[in-house]
DNA sequence: GAGCACTGC
């Protein structure tokens, strides 16, 4: 069986038109189909083609798929694809209007947050992130205005995806007119293809395994492991530049301290090799090495690269539900994680990946990197299911279950920030909070009711400067201690909180200027993000009948609020830069980005917004409290669960 | 006195 695809530049046919369009068809592509149409392979491979080309012939069946379900069904017209990325979602959407000859924003359009090229009633074909999908089943529970919606890069498990699936196998109930197509990279096809199906209705849904790589590379295995995978992949690199090249490099490992090393090591060897052996300097500038963390492996996309050199390892958080804690660790990678380094190879040609470990560690890989909902802190997640009326959490269809403890701390905190009741019911303020587009931790920052003084001072500049990373850039060496002058400017006595509300006021004032960042060194980006995600805050504040107070001059009633939010995250000074956490009794240090690093406060008390482990616990974003504070809040929590259990400050 | 894998709303 063959599916025609139509020419690019024609128009896409209208709902209920006959579908003779066909008869423009400029070419065909094989379609094996193994059983029915529930399995759908499609191979692109027997054709030298850049990615998106192969993309965008899937795009091409699939846009006829929903036509003809269009045709058929009738009760929606617009056919969804998501992505994981916001990258992805537009220069796919980008790539596809050229090729069917729409302007973008028309036939063709796409949805990410803060930015919509679309049109509600002309765009056919819209391409958003996963995201914003599941954002939207908020507000129509049966996505009724779509009648085909493709799932892309399924095998990536992000959160939303995930979530995604357990809603829409639910909406398939519903709607079975509704048409599925599930894109997925890895051999997982056949296991996604039984959790859709098995409620055996009419329409399968339909599972696309791309098999992607358009050249051949040849994979290498030590013979023996190696105890440092770092001087190993600066040595193989080395061997490959100078017996193996030409050919650019792309050398994987897990995080920065690792690439500066292993970028020291290369260095080295060529100041060395400079001495010695001259023309050999000649190759170095010619041809690239590249040594990145896994945000090579999909996010960010090298052409030209001819070799890969794979450590093997990835570096991933890990939550403990018993700690709330997150753990950052480094693990082997999956199977299928490894193919998708080796792949990195083999983009532009043939190339060569060389594995830093023996052939027989590759089979005691696992054959996939396990799901994020599966290792990650479930308090956001299960505010939305709940919200979107999935009561019974633990009956949720989720395509991987996680952990128990996992589902049972994170309603075990939202009962206790009063967002759910004890019968697991969500409240109206859990209500606001599930509808904020930002995680609970956060949305909690903001003004959700009218209160009194000091809840009043809950501050959406300083949530979304919470919810931004690297707002300091801060470079090794000598820039490194200007840009650590420049910081003090904003500094505030009473701690990071303030301090980020200073560093927002100021960026404000000169009108989210450029050059005012790189004068102070701040990251443009995160500030205009945070901007974004303020506006967005006080939009829903609006929404909800609050008005936005002035906060201005009065940073005690202001750092009294956030331990209104914060009094679970209580810390006390116990010298040496370090603190004692108040629940747990765990010893933390302060990160080298807190105004807090370099001194003790005054009181001897903190409330911090999120710790983290790696090599040691870290705690981030503190601000100086007075200790009775902490007592207030936590006595008035215990009051209101009517338990006599009071929070220890000793 | 020392650091942060990667996304998304």
């Amino acid at each position: 069986m063959s599916l025609k695809f139509w020419k690019p530049g024609t128009s896409l046919p209208e709902p209920g038109s006959s579908l003779d369009r066909d008869t423009q068809a400029e070419g065909t592509i094989p379609v094996a189909t193994p059983s029915s149409l529930s399995s759908l392979s499609i191979s692109a491979q027997r054709e030298n083609l850049p990615i998106y080309k192969h993309r965008s012939k899937i795009l091409y069946t699939i846009e006829k798929h929903g036509v003809t379900i269009v045709w058929l069904g009738g009760d929606g017209h617009v056919i969804a694809c998501t992505q994981p990325r916001r990258v992805a979602a537009t220069s796919v959407a980008n790539r596809v209007a050229t090729e069917v000859g729409s302007l973008l924003g028309d036939e063709v359009g796409y949805i990410i947050r803060f930015e919509s090229v679309s049109s509600p009633s002309r765009t056919r074909i819209l391409y958003m992130t996963d995201g914003m999908l599941f954002r939207e089943t908020l507000l129509d529970p049966l996505l009724s205005r779509y009648s085909v919606i493709m799932l892309d890069e399924v095998h990536e498990r992000s959160v939303y995806t995930d979530l995604l699936m357990g809603v829409l196998k639910k909406i398939r109930r519903k709607r079975p007119s509704l048409r599925l197509i599930i894109s997925s990279a890895t051999l997982d096809a056949a296991a996604l293809l039984d959790y859709f199906n098995s409620d055996s209705l009419d329409d399968p849904a339909t599972i696309i395994s791309l098999e992607g790589r358009m050249f051949p590379v040849e994979i290498a295995y030590l013979a023996e492991p190696t105890p440092d995978y770092v001087s190993k992949a600066a040595a193989t690199a080395w061997d490959i530049n100078t017996h193996h090249g030409p050919g650019d490099v792309l050398i994987f490992l897990t995080g920065r301290e690792e690439i500066d090393r292993c970028l020291e090591e290369l260095s080295e060897m060529l100041g060395t090799n400079k001495m010695k052996n001259a023309p050999s300097l000649l190759l170095l500038p010619l041809h690239a090495v590249i040594v990145s963390t896994n945000i090579a492996e999909a996010s960010v996309t090298i052409d030209g690269i001819k070799f890969v050199v794979d450590c093997g390892f990835v570096k991933i958080r890990i939550f403990n539900p018993n700690t709330s804690l997150s753990t950052l660790t480094t693990l082997p990678t999956s199977l299928a994680s490894a193919t998708q380094r080796a792949g990195r190879a083999g983009r532009t040609s043939s190339g060569i990946c060389y594995r830093l470990y023996p052939q027989s560690a590759s089979l005691a890989l696992q054959r996939t990197s396990p799901p994020l909902l599966t290792h990650t802190d479930l308090t956001t997640p299960i505010l939305l299911l709940l919200s979107l009326g999935f009561h019974n959490i633990l009956k949720f269809p989720w395509p991987t279950p996680p952990p128990a403890e996992n589902v049972l701390r994170a309603l075990e905190g939202l009962n206790s920030a009063g967002l759910i009741g004890e019968d697991g019911r969500m409240t109206i303020v859990g209500e606001k909070v599930a509808e904020m587009p930002v995680e609970v931790g956060i949305a909690r920052m903001v003004p959700l009711r009218v209160e009194r003084a000091p809840m009043r001072r809950r501050n959406p500049t300083i949530a979304a400067m919470c919810s931004v990373q690297d707002v300091f850039i801060i470079p090794d060496g000598a820039p490194g201690a200007l840009a650590e002058l420049e910081r003090r400017k904003f500094t505030a006595e009473e701690g990071d909180h303030l301090t980020l509300l200073n560093v927002y006021n100021a960026f404000a004032r000169s009108h989210s200027s450029k050059s005012f960042c790189s004068r102070h060194s701040l990251s443009f980006r995160s500030l205009s993000r945070a901007m974004s995600i303020r506006g967005q805050l006080k939009k829903y504040m609006q929404r909800f009948s609050l008005p936005l107070e002035s906060c201005e001059g009065d940073a005690k009633r202001l750092r009294r609020c956030l331990v209104s939010g914060l009094w679970r995250n209580g810390a006390r000074w116990v010298g040496d830069g370090s603190f004692k956490s108040v629940r747990g009794d765990k010893t933390l240090y302060v990160h080298p980005n807190s105004v807090l690093f370099t001194r003790k406060p005054r009181s001897g008390w903190v409330v911090f917004h999120e710790m983290e482990e790696t090599k040691k616990t870290q705690i981030r974003i503190l601000t100086e409290i007075e200790p009775e504070w902490l007592l207030d809040y936590g006595n008035r929590y215990e009051d209101n669960k009517g338990s006599s259990n009071g929070v220890a400050v000793g």
